[in-house]
Formats: C-alpha cells, sequence, structure tokens
DNA sequence: AAGAGGTGCAACCGCCGCGTC
DNA sequence: TGACGCGGCGGTTGCACCTCT
C-alpha cells in the first residue's frame, strides 16, 4: 500500500509494526491525540510500541513518542522564538553544532525539531542569501558580529517601546492590548521595570557577548562551564571556561562575567519583533564590509 | 480573483546506540 | 557474541498557509 501524508490507513511490511495490521499515518486527528493524552496521564509515558497499542492507537510507537514530544506534552512553549531565545541558539549551536536535542535542552519548552526548523528555514536561508556556508566560520563571524547584536537591539528597542507604552496608554485601554498579548502567557509578568545599561555588542571582539533566556537554568558541560539564570525580570549569563566549538574559533575565550540583561514582560510573539531579524539591507552592509575585507 | 512561488512546521525516514536474551 | 527490539536523533519531505504578481 502507497505511503500517503493525508492521513490514510496503510500497511507496512518488513518491520515489526506489521502485526499491529493497518497503521494510520499523515496527520494526527483530535480523538487520537485524546486518546494519547489520556493514556499518558493514566499510565506515564515510555514503552512506546506498547503505548500505542494498549492505547488503541494504530500508530507505531515512533510517531506516538513524536507526536507527544513535538506537540501534546503540557510544557511545551509555543510561538515564536524570542530574540533572547534566538541567540543561545546561535551561541549553542556554534558550541555543538546540529546536535539539536541537546541545544533544546537548554531552551526550557522548546522541541529538537522546532529548533531544527527555526535553523534550516531562518538561518540557512540568511546563510544562502550569503552565499556562505552556514556551518562556516566565516558565516558565524557575521553571526557574532551582526545578528547577534541585531537581536539585542530589538531586546532594547522592544523594551523601550514597552516602557513608552505603559506610560502612554491606560491599562483598561482594551484598544491598546494586541490579540498576542491578549495570548501570550508572558502577559501575566510584572510590568516593565528598569533597564539596565544596553551590553556592548559591536565590539568585534565581542568580549562580553550577552546570553538570554526566557527561563532561568545553568548550562554545565564536559568540557565548560556556564550559567544562564533569571532573577525576577532579569536575566544573568556566565561563564567560566572558554566557549566555542575548537573548529570555530569565533566564540573563544570570552571574559568570565556576569551579564545582565531584561526579559521583556509581554508579547514576544506574532510581531516585528521576532521577525525579519536580518533584512536585505542588513546583509548587504554585511556584504559591503566583507568588500572591504573587514571579515578576510 | 487566481495562480505561482515562498515559507513554516508537523510528521516521517533511516541510522545508530543500548539493553536484553 | 550476535540477533533483535526499542528509543533517540538528525535529515528530509510534503502539505497548508501566506505573499506576491
Amino acid at each position: 500500500m502507497m505511503v500517503s501524508k493525508s492521513g490514510e490507513i496503510q500497511s507496512l511490511s518488513n518491520n515489526n509494526e506489521e502485526r499491529f495490521g493497518e497503521l494510520r499515518r499523515g496527520p494526527w486527528t483530535l480523538e487520537e491525540d485524546t486518546l494519547l493524552i489520556k493514556y499518558i496521564a493514566a499510565h506515564g509515558e515510555g514503552r512506546w510500541n506498547a503505548l500505542a497499542k494498549c492505547a488503541g492507537l494504530r500508530r507505531t510507537g515512533k510517531s506516538c513518542r513524536l507526536r507527544w514530544l513535538n506537540y501534546l506534552k503540557p510544557d511545551i512553549k509555543r510561538g515564536n522564538l524570542t530574540p533572547q531565545e534566538q541567540i543561545l541558539i546561535l551561541e549553542l549551536h556554534s558550541k555543538w553544532g546540529n546536535r539539536w536535542s541537546k541545544i533544546a535542552q537548554h531552551l526550557p519548552g522548546r522541541t529538537d525539531n522546532e529548533i531544527k526548523n527555526y535553523w534550516r528555514t531562518r538561518v540557512q536561508k540568511q546563510a544562502r542569501q550569503l552565499k556562505i556556508d552556514s556551518n562556516s566560520k566565516k558565516f558565524i563571524e557575521a553571526v557574532k558580529r551582526f545578528w547577534m547584536p541585531r537581536l539585542i537591539e530589538k531586546m532594547e528597542q522592544h523594551q523601550t517601546s514597552t516602557l513608552s507604552s505603559s506610560f502612554i496608554s491606560s491599562p483598561s485601554s482594551s484598544s491598546s492590548i494586541s490579540t498576542m498579548e491578549k495570548q501570550s502567557p508572558l502577559n501575566s509578568l510584572p510590568s516593565p521595570i528598569t533597564i539596565p545599561e544596553p551590553p556592548k555588542t559591536d565590539n568585534p571582539e565581542n568580549k562580553n557577548l550577552n546570553i538570554c533566556s526566557t527561563d532561568s537554568f545553568q548550562l554545565h558541560d564536559d568540557d565548560d562551564c556556564y550559567h544562564v539564570e533569571i532573577m525576577g525580570n532579569s536575566c544573568y549569563a556566565g561563564e567560566e571556561e572558554g566557549f566555542g566549538h575548537p573548529a570555530m574559533s569565533a566564540f573563544e575565550s570570552r571574559d568570565i562575567s556576569m551579564l545582565e540583561c531584561q526579559l521583556a514582560p509581554d508579547d514576544w510573539f506574532g510581531n516585528d519583533v521576532a521577525d525579519s531579524l536580518w533584512n536585505i539591507d542588513e546583509t548587504w552592509q554585511y556584504r559591503k564590509l566583507e568588500d572591504f575585507g573587514d571579515l578576510s
């Protein structure tokens, strides 16, 4: 029987799943989701093949696991990646490469699939526009010098505008609240507080590059150790060893520092803050500098 | 208004490592 | 010790939706 992505039933041969008979593929239905959620709530996750069978799902164990981990799990965060998360992804990817699951471990609520998709659709797109290999040192250098500062700038702009709007707009005015703000769980965070001194990110040496996330956590690795943590609305990042993949010296040997930036209290999702982070103009800016031999 | 092309992302595939027998 | 099953991972696909012309 032919493979279909539209949810038809098919049979698989030459593997252990064929004893299940007809297996479903493609998009999950609400009914299937409900079955899976209820079963895991009652019995826990794991033993996916048995789970699929016992739950009455005509799916492979792998399919159930994927659906649960990437979509149904309660702590999964939806919506666009925040600039802080994007910075963290760029940093961690420079360190570990395409180790998506490892990177995802340091972005609470984000899945490896989501991060992988972000990298392929956003980051690699920029690399293509620049005609640079996204895994090359050159591209990492470009990211470090042009993209990351831009992300941090966006964060600062957002903070500033949030602060301004809190004075301009009446809190009771429904027209001042966007749809996404209403939907965002971050909306419940405290109102804007003091804005710290902007980080010095345009330094070519990048000795003090801020790393922020929307959650507090610490990073420990076999090779080095640094941490990112949130205290109140502030995010602190520090490291104790050299940072960066051995083959990617762009990020290496930063000072041990505790750096402060702020978390936005509201709508990171669904507005221009998270979009168009590196537009064509900036691409050309980069290429211009490249022409001047600035990156060579 | 409609078709073409682009984009985002859920889901699948194949491979690998580990545990068990 | 090799076969087998399973879970996990990274790469890839293809569909729905969006934007552009």
